[in-house]
RNA sequence: GGUUCUUUGGAGUAGUGGCUUAUCUCGUCUCCCUGUCACGGAGAAGAUCACGAGUUCGAAUCUCGUAAGAACCGCCA
């Protein structure tokens, strides 16, 4: 099919051109004797006008329909600034209605928004949005940086098994039947984690993959079952080499996407610190209101409820919004205190309001002078300040502080609109987690991760306050990669086994492969996984990760489109050995 | 597993117990129009108000249940 240029692309310049053009009925405006059409292609639009001689022809044309236009390119009399094309238009010569379209089922213009559902069953349509497809090849740029980039670094694409076995330390995985082995099942990977540290011990020193994972659980605003990882791992290094290769990465890709110049080096805390100043292993760094430890202040209050609270090991913590007292009504804050309440557990939320000198508040009468004093001095106060308390166990105060100073910093627009990132690495992840659900203790991170050196000894005395060598990058809010130096002695993999509660056998019934490939020279090593849609949704300024996604599910794992998961025949079920329970 | 919110012509919405024969915008159909660009003008069609039960003299509106969507908590090594 004959086509000379994208219609996006033309300009003043291009005047006089005979060009032949195809692409959409984005919209038309029928005059009688006149009529424009704006072609639409995925480079954008441009306006054909279709004079006497040519009107009768297009009169039966509706939006959407496809056409091929023969035309000159023409200088218009009268510009319009709000099209890059707007200082032109194609005169046509000759059209061919290339395909006809029924009324859209959802609307495309950028000021309307169709609901959510309506333009899942018809993502292809959707996909015709210009900012939609703009994210899909924000995407490519991404992939093809990132690719372009360790290439040069001299590491190694390589694809790694989709069907898998399934390692039961984690999320749940999504299960594939065998054939051949009925009664035996694939699982679909995670992460390529252990494929990753076993071409490691192949030699590989270098790799990467832009890996597709799974996880069979429940879904929410950055997450779908299925995403991309940019998984690297690499030999021989520690935590600063794998940081100066991401860090190069993200200067590259933010430079060649954004042409934005990142810090040569992101700034680095510890999580401990960083759960204790926000609360969250991923804070947002765009603006300031950290959680203040108040708890010093009140060692000898005598307000029974901080009393009790420091007396039981708890802690009084805060958090400060300038200019915020009187935008807060007694209703709202009660809406807050809900909001702590249901989600974070807190028994209650508590709050002071800086009016002029003076400090009210749902806790100011019983506070002493003295401590009022004290908290204006602390939080150095000012008229109009407003300051949420909580005072409760020290995990209970951190978190939910945290989530309300995201809360507030949206409400009250404390965020940067233009382009800002702020990258920040957050190390020195615990080890292990306490499950309240199987009673014992599980890897933070995954199991394969080293402990810190100085924590090894702890490993089994004393878990809950062992360290690992587990990593985060996280940007704007966003867990944008997870990594970890991996343990390479055989002895210390399986102490660790131990600290989880795997007894030796179970370990080498689920990991044995793994656990002998260690003990044939494995190489020192570790890497990260960086969530490619979580990128991309930064770089791309949009909060939901289906903006980001060709075809996304719902927040149920639906693919609303193609209904799938769907039944399948019985006859399929039989060769593969499975029966089917409860039918829905 | 839990919490909260949403569901009204093809699309987006208004409507918090009777003022409704359900509002408006876009789209669709018919006619007019040679400089529009979210074209304009005249007219028309199109909705058992997600589904089921209940309260009431009376329900799109109140209550309960079901389904679907969204955000969050748990979960996500």
């Amino acid at each position: 099919m004959e086509r000379t240029c994208e219609n996006g692309t033309l300009r003043k310049e291009d005047a006089g051109k005979t060009v032949t053009l195809v692409g959409w009925t984005a919209r038309r405006r029928d005059l009688g004797a006149l009529v424009f059409i704006d072609l639409r292609d995925r480079s954008g639009i441009v306006q054909v006008t279709f004079d006497e001689t040519m009107a009768d022809k297009v009169k039966d044309v509706r939006n959407e329909y496809v056409l091929q236009v023969k035309g000159t390119v023409c200088v218009r009399k009268e510009a319009n600034p709000k099209m890059a094309t707007g200082e032109i238009e194609i005169h046509a010569q000759e059209v061919t209605i290339i395909n006809a379209s029924d009324p859209l089922p959802i609307d495309l213009s950028d000021n309307s928004t169709s609901s959510e559902d309506t333009r899942l069953k018809y993502r292809y349509l959707d996909l015709r949005r210009p900012s939609l497809q703009a994210n899909l090849f924000l995407r490519h740029r991404v992939c093809m940086i990132a690719r372009n980039t360790l290439d040069k670094e001299g590491f190694v694409e390589v694809e790694t098994p989709i069907l898998a076995r399934s390692t039961p330390e984690g999320a749940r995985d999504y299960l594939v039947p065998s054939r051949i082995y009925n009664g035996k099942f694939w699982a679909l990977p995670q992460s390529p984690q252990i494929y990753k540290q076993l071409l490691m011990i192949g030699g590989m020193e270098k790799y990467f993959q832009i890996a597709r994972c799974f996880r069979d659980e429940d879904l929410r605003a950055d997450r779908q079952p299925e995403f991309t990882q940019i998984d690297i791992e690499m030999s021989f290094g520690d935590e600063e080499t794998i940081f100066a290769t991401v860090e190069n990465l993200m200067q590259e890709i933010f430079k060649g996407v954004k042409n934005y110049k990142l810090e040569d080096h992101f700034l680095r805390i510890t999580w401990n610190e960083c759960m204790r100043r926000f609360g969250s292993d991923k804070p947002d760094l765009r603006f300031g209101n950290e959680i203040q430890d108040l708890t010093p202040l009140f060692q000898n209050t005598e307000f029974q409820v901080f009393r009790n609270v420091i007396d039981n090991n708890g802690i009084v913590g805060a958090v400060k919004f300038e200019h915020a007292a009187g935008k807060y009504s007694r209703k709202a804050l009660d809406k807050l205190q809900d909001f702590v309440k249901q989600g974070f557990k807190a028994k209650a939320l508590a709050y002071l309001k800086m009016t002029g000198e003076e400090l009210s508040g749902s806790i100011a009468k019983p506070l002493s002078e003295e401590e009022k004093k004290a908290v204006i001095t602390k939080l150095d106060l000012k008229d109009d300040d407003l300051v949420l308390v909580i005072a409760d166990q020290p995990r209970i105060v951190e978190t939910a502080l945290g989530a309300l100073r995201v809360k507030l910093a949206h409400e009250l627009d404390l965020i940067p609109h233009e382009s800002c990132y702020k990258f920040l690495w957050v190390t020195e992840f615990p080890m292990f987690e306490w499950s309240e659900e199987e009673h014992r203790w599980v890897a933070a991170h995954h199991p394969f991760t080293a402990p810190k050196d100085e924590d090894v000894d702890k490993l089994l005395t004393d878990p809950e306050h062992c360290s690992s060598r587990a990593y985060d990058l996280v940007c704007n809010g966003y867990e944008l990669l997870s990594g970890s130096i991996r343990i390479h002695d055989q002895a210390l993999q399986e102490k660790v086994f131990e600290a989880i509660g795997l007894t030796p056998e179970k370990a080498r019934d689920r990991f044995g492969f793994f656990l002998d490939a260690f003990k044939f020279g494995t190489p020192p090593h570790g890497g990260v996984g960086i969530g490619l849609e979580r990128l991309t949704m930064i770089l791309a300024g949009t909060d939901n990760i289906r903006d980001v996604v060709a075809f996304p599910t719902t927040n149920s794992s639906l693919d609303l489109m193609s209904e799938a998961p769907n039944t399948v025949d019985d006859a399929q079920l039989d060769v593969l050995g499975v029966a089917v329970k409860d039918k829905k």
